[in-house]
DNA sequence: ACCCAGGCGGGCG
DNA sequence: CGCCCGCATGGG
């Protein structure tokens, strides 16, 4: 086991974790030691912040695992340029940032994140974990074959909608198993979709069984990095409705259209703060 | 026992 | 386009 330091700027590793992104599904957090542990392309990497400027990585491949934590939390996105952008006269905005100051969001594989949204749909954070850690146990890699990694579409496509729904998928078996097929067979490369603009990648995932407006953004900005994606979902919407509407109910499209109008090219960022800051407030779900 | 959870697909007007 | 409904399951 090799051990590195990395330097970082305005990141929080507690907060993001907290935040519901891929890495929360998959992942495992200590709260006591603030260690994470996960795998990623079947190396596992064991990271915790040793103070707020530094992170220590431990992996067998030290290299890898170094490239992977600076891509996947994003460090090279400067965090105080994004908040003087999407936090200017807005004191919501500007209320969370300080709040969750180094809340970051990840960039992970695309068709990890696809299941795991599609999981996500009625449903809460603590059952995706638990569903998550379900296929990845059952189809996942094999102990001396990368164990602990996610399983491929080919697995999930073989699995029968029974296994399926034994990880506790219930009605979304269907459409895992479907967009497992399509991804697997019909030779939908997702990482491929990662060329086109978020448009174009949007209209392309909302093919997929299962995959909806909301879900699709969250695959467009947590899979493929597009920070013009903004989920909304059931905490954003009440968020935004309470904060920016005067409590007044407003139609999805509505919603979409007066965050573009605010945020702009960032607004993925705003809806992690929103939706972080809105999760919290309630607090009676754990992680 | 009852309620809710990072919604979606299908059917309707 | 908007609205309404059913939906599997585990935890509070």
């Amino acid at each position: 086991m090799k051990s590195a330091l990395l330097a970082v700027n305005t990141f929080n590793l507690r907060h993001t974790f907290e935040s519901a992104q891929p890495l929360t599904f998959s992942g495992d957090f200590d709260p006591a030691t603030g260690r994470l542990q996960y795998t990623s392309d079947g190396t596992q990497i064991r990271i915790w912040q040793v103070s707020p400027r530094e992170l220590r990585i431990e992996s067998h491949e030290i290299g890898r695992a170094k490239m992977d934590v600076a891509k996947r939390f994003r460090l090279s996105d400067s965090l105080q340029s994004i908040y003087s952008k999407i936090a200017d006269g807005d004191r919501f905005i500007s209320d969370a940032t300080k709040k969750y100051s180094g809340l970051r969001l990840t960039l992970n594989d695309p068709w990890e994140t696809t299941v795991m949204f599609i999981t996500s749909q009625f449903n809460n954070v603590k059952r995706i974990r638990l569903i998550t850690k379900r296929l990845i146990g059952r189809f996942g890699g094999q102990p001396g074959s990368g164990a602990g990694s996610f399983p491929t579409p080919q697995a999930l496509s073989a699995a029968t909608l029974g296994q399926l729904s034994d990880c506790g998928l219930g009605f979304r078996n269907k459409y895992i198993k479907a967009t497992a097929s399509i991804c697997a067979e019909n030779g939908l490369d997702l990482n491929r979709l990662g060329k086109l603009d978020y448009a174009d990648l949007k209209e392309g995932l909302l093919e997929l069984p299962g995959v909806g407006d909301k879900v699709a953004d969250c695959i467009a900005l947590m899979g493929y990095g597009k920070l013009e994606a903004f989920p909304v979902d059931t905490w954003v919407r009440r968020g935004l409705e309470r904060l920016y509407m005067g409590g007044r109910h407003a139609s999805i499209k509505r919603l979409h259209e007066m965050a573009a109008g605010r945020w702009g090219a960032l607004q993925g960022y705003a809806q992690l703060y929103l939706f972080h800051q809105g999760r919290m407030r309630g607090q009676h779900y754990g992680i």
